[in-house]
DNA sequence: AATGAATGAGAGTTCATTCAT
DNA sequence: TATGAATGAACTCTCATTCAT
């Protein structure tokens, strides 16, 4: 005697699914899943409370859902960010760029992240798993490359790397004594010197050491 | 005429007080903040719901009083694993280790730590700030004498650093595969390029280069 | 301008109502007349759940049709073990022992029996006034042939004899450590004694006695 | 973290808690237990909604404990009729008119019943099984000492006379024009054939009969 | 005749908090 | 200082029913 919950057939249906989706979304990330109520979330889609169950079993599967389609966004949000870099640095800072972005501009996205991992963990396990396999094939690349230094499990490098952004990028606004820009770019700073095990500041002085060893 | 929630006293009242405060940290770590009861607390503490308000005003004011204890231990572990380092960055090696060991043995501290964020932001804040402000002055200190490369502010290096131990302390067991210690080892190893700007892997070279340049 | 619901006038609508019906027996016998939801029996008569009230009013309509239909059941398969009977008693014994193949057969009409008596009292009344009306007449007749002994209101004791056997029907398993067989006999001989105010297992001692009497 | 809901300690509570028990069988026994609401349970007992949840941990554990208490009244009833009875069926009839009057001045007893055998099972049986074991060993005793007929489980025999009392019991009402006396009178009678395999109407005949037959 | 979306009242239950003792 | 009882607002979820198509 299982509820049903089907996947709506009419398009009215899809468009109230979505209504709810998105107002879910926005009360999720405004207070958090559990000070969020059902009767919120309906009152802002417009519809009467007893519709949220017909597309939902139950608040955690609507969330759930608007954890994947939060991620999703953000993933793509990353993503192009990353397009037309030469190299694999620039790809790194191009998708660390677009990520800070997007989260400034939605800052509430990081309330859902945040509950997603112990109220729909497999949502959001899925999420960083989803994001690492690729991250973590570009970056062996780059290592076998030599662009980036090795002896680094490149899977532990991405959950490092995706770990430090999504730290930063919920704490942009703390530096802003050092100015986003500034901060942003020691950040990355950071990055580049734990990847490539270089110092990019004083490219030229070693170059030139170097040299003088290598004789 | 409101009852002012009383420091204790008395001998009882201290034990009592403790005992709900110990309690809370179970509960609150087990099952979070929402889902923490006042009922489970004071079953656990053994003593009658309404003894919890003769101690705290209100659950949130525990919460926060759970928080600052959970921090001061955290901070105290990790501490202890800087001792009796010679170099700056053995002493980063110390602390995270310390403090790995201290979050494994404490899984459900994490829980709390997390919840901080947005229930009780002042103290979340205030541990963080905390924590902040000497380990920033030690790394300004190790920048300034040469150890690590500088370029980064102190501040936010130390936020990179706590963020990273944090991220990755909660995530350990994710990479069983690789190993408990292998995988600490590359963390560390990228924390170390990081800050020395330098792949240590290739030490003894450098080591001769760096002789041969104090000349 | 109300739906006056309407008997169907096309083949397809009365195999829909049909279905609807079936599908309610089912849901009504499985879980009970509150727990039995018209989503339920929508469900498995494969329609959409409006389509329920094209054919019923409301619940209750629908509930108070499926008793009707259990109750001619359940009386259809009573009365054919009655047939070929010769004397009244036989005539008892194969009503008897039918209704508890049947009830056996759809173990789930009990609960539907049962329910109606409360949300359906009317279509409960009419089913055991219709099934005592005829009964009563036939065990009038037998008391009056003197097969049966008299004293007792036929209509009584139809009712009796109906309670008896609902009652016990519905607890057959129970005597599983006496056996079926053996406790439907025992059944019917207390069924015997009470309606011929006579001990058959000694019938043959009193039927010598008897005569005796008769000279 | 199971909840304690824990037998009250003071007066006062005990007084509530029966309040409420009480309130709740008048509700169960009027309108039945789907249709009772916790709502009106405490407004009858003139308490919050949330007290009913210090003293039960849900709907069912209150009814479960209000079909204990009205088995436990109804069996105390019809005992106390059984009482100075010389004959065992002296006693049955001193039992059965005992519960009669008992059920017709607490009809509402009759829902909590009915209710209890799909609501509540495990008490529902608990009560049969108690008052059927007790029963069951006087019927054996009367069989043995040859006032009753045998051939027929006393167990199986305390049942049927349980069933014909509460099925008799809950519709007395029906034979308002045979009279409540001479109904009960028949019904008696009928349970006394059953019982002794005799008609007791006949008895000076069949003595002399016996009698004859003695020699 | 049939559909699937939408409704909204109402239910049971939880729990932080207050209160009298 | 401590207790256990009592509170009541708030919440999630269910479901018979209505409606537009």
């Amino acid at each position: 005697m299982s509820e049903p919950v089907l996947e709506p057939t009419t398009d009215r249906g899809r468009a109230t699914r979505q209504a709810l989706l998105d107002a879910a979304e926005e009360v999720f990330g405004l207070v958090g899943y559990n000070d969020a109520s059902i009767g919120e979330i309906t009152r802002r889609a417009d519809v009467a409370q007893g519709t949220f169950y017909v597309y939902f079993p139950d608040k955690r599967a609507a969330f759930s859902e608007v954890v994947r389609q939060v991620n999703r966004k953000v993933r793509h949000a990353s993503t192009l960010g990353t397009e037309g870099a030469v190299t694999r640095m620039d790809a790194e800072k191009g998708g660390f760029r677009a990520f800070f972005d997007y989260i400034e501009a939605h800052p509430s996205i990081y309330r859902i992240v945040r509950d997603a991992e112990f109220v729909a963990p497999e949502a959001a396990g899925a999420h960083y798993e989803a994001w690492a396999r690729p991250y973590a094939a570009a970056l062996r690349e780059a290592q076998e490359s030599g662009e980036f230094a090795d002896g680094i499990d490149p899977d532990l490098l991405a959950h490092l790397l995706m770990g430090l952004s999504e730290f930063f990028g919920q704490r942009l606004p703390r530096w802003e004594s050092l100015g986003r820009e500034e901060s942003i770019d020691q950040l990355l700073l950071f990055v580049e010197r734990a990847l490539t095990a270089d110092d990019p500041r004083s490219h030229t002085v070693k170059r030139v050491m170097n040299q003088g060893d290598n004789k």
